[in-house]
DNA sequence: ATGTAC
């Protein structure tokens, strides 16, 4: 008996570039034992192995592999109470610094009080991290819904933060955990194998959260700022849903409420409330930002041509970018990245999303450490 | 993605 792959589904127009590796990862992931639908997001790219803007369901298997290393990475926004006409960037520039260090404040309490062991502890809690990770002021661009946006309580004059990072070294623990002991192959729903896998997988989520909220807090400290934090969304995660498992790999969630869908670090970022009408054809996931156009050495050999590392550290909407690594300035320029507004597009044109408010960044941090 | 493997 040959049993069906699962049937896949992409969300994006003719107008949006999809990778065919991405799709062909797709199409390898269908054939995998126990998953029954996948939803491509139109902010898909290729990963390694695993494609990445993607949603698998299983009504019966919990595929640690699929939700990766990064368990519980995610985007959390704060609304400030500065208003944009006293937000000084050369003062911000200037403060700004650290946020890659290990974080010098009591760990154990911390994690206590978010009721997360303290076998958790490691010094990367409250660390940006590397790679696509980031803290960003914005400001309110344009509002798109004028009742959306009032009923969420917003401030078009506040300016904003908005924090992308993980779980760090705990969450890659886990995967490899996992990848020592059985490989790639599927836990069933409902071993104690499965359970323990998803108690390890809540315990990365809680820490990824606790992460984005000390991150945030010693970003205010630095810059003697006060905020509320508006919300906070994973898009690497497994969820029990509709009686069988959701796996997000970079795909943001459409039951959290409102969430933001960022640009590359020189585009806007825009605040979206999810639609339910055909969220479930979707797989209650949403695209988690621009999507990668071109790999990180592509962009390192194209762009390196091309710009000079100041001219990457100010972009066409007039923000500034703090990050020291050469290497990595070049593969995050918003060059390498799709543009935010087709993904955008793509995803109103689905009947997924009402885009409430488009947010430009200021200042953009990634890291100081050369 | 990563208290990274080469």
């Amino acid at each position: 008996m040959r049993i069906e792959d699962a049937p896949i589904r992409i969300i994006a127009s003719d107008a949006s570039w999809i990778d065919p590796v991405a799709v062909e990862q797709l199409r390898q992931t269908a054939a995998l034992e126990g998953i029954d639908a996948i939803v491509g997001l139109p902010d898909l790219h290729a990963g390694r192995g695993i494609a990445v803007g993607a949603a698998f369901w299983s009504r019966s298997h919990v595929h640690p592999h699929l939700v990766g290393s990064d368990i519980g990475c995610g985007m959390a926004l704060w609304e400030t109470e500065t208003p944009l006409r006293k937000f000084r960037l050369d003062a911000a520039d200037r403060k700004l610094r650290g946020l890659e260090e290990p974080w010098e404040g009591d760990h154990a309490a911390c994690l206590a009080k978010a009721g997360l062991p303290a076998s958790l502890m490691g010094d990367a809690l409250g660390s940006i991290g590397g790679g696509n990770h980031f803290a960003e002021m914005l400001c309110i661009d344009s509002v798109c819904d004028d009742e959306a946006f009032a009923s969420l309580g917003l401030d078009t004059a506040r300016v904003h933060l908005m924090i992308h990072s993980g779980s760090r070294g705990l969450g890659a623990a886990i995967l490899d955990e996992q990848l020592a002991r059985r490989n790639v192959s599927p836990l069933k729903a409902g071993d104690d194998a499965c359970a323990a896998y998803l108690a390890r997988h809540d315990e990365a989520i809680g820490w990824a959260v606790l992460n984005r909220e000390i991150i945030a807090r010693r970003f205010f400290e630095r810059l003697g700022m006060k905020g509320r934090r508006l919300l906070d969304i994973c898009h690497n995660s497994v969820t029990a849903d509709r009686g069988g498992w959701l796996h997000r790999k970079g795909a943001a969630p459409a039951d959290h409420g409102p969430i933001v869908i960022p640009g590359s670090r020189g585009d806007l970022t825009y605040l979206v409330r999810p639609r339910p009408e055909h969220a479930e054809e979707a797989l209650q996931s949403l695209a988690h930002g621009a999507g990668r156009k071109w790999s990180r050495s592509e962009a390192r050999d194209k762009l390196r041509r091309r710009f000079t590392v100041a001219e990457l550290e100010r972009t066409r909407l007039g923000s500034r970018v703090i990050c020291e690594d050469r290497e990595l300035i070049y593969e995050e320029a918003p060059q390498a990245y799709k543009d935010i507004r087709q993904v955008v597009a793509d995803l109103d044109r689905a009947g997924l999303i009402t885009i409430v408010a488009a947010l430009r960044p200021l200042i953009t941090y990634k890291t100081r450490r050369a």
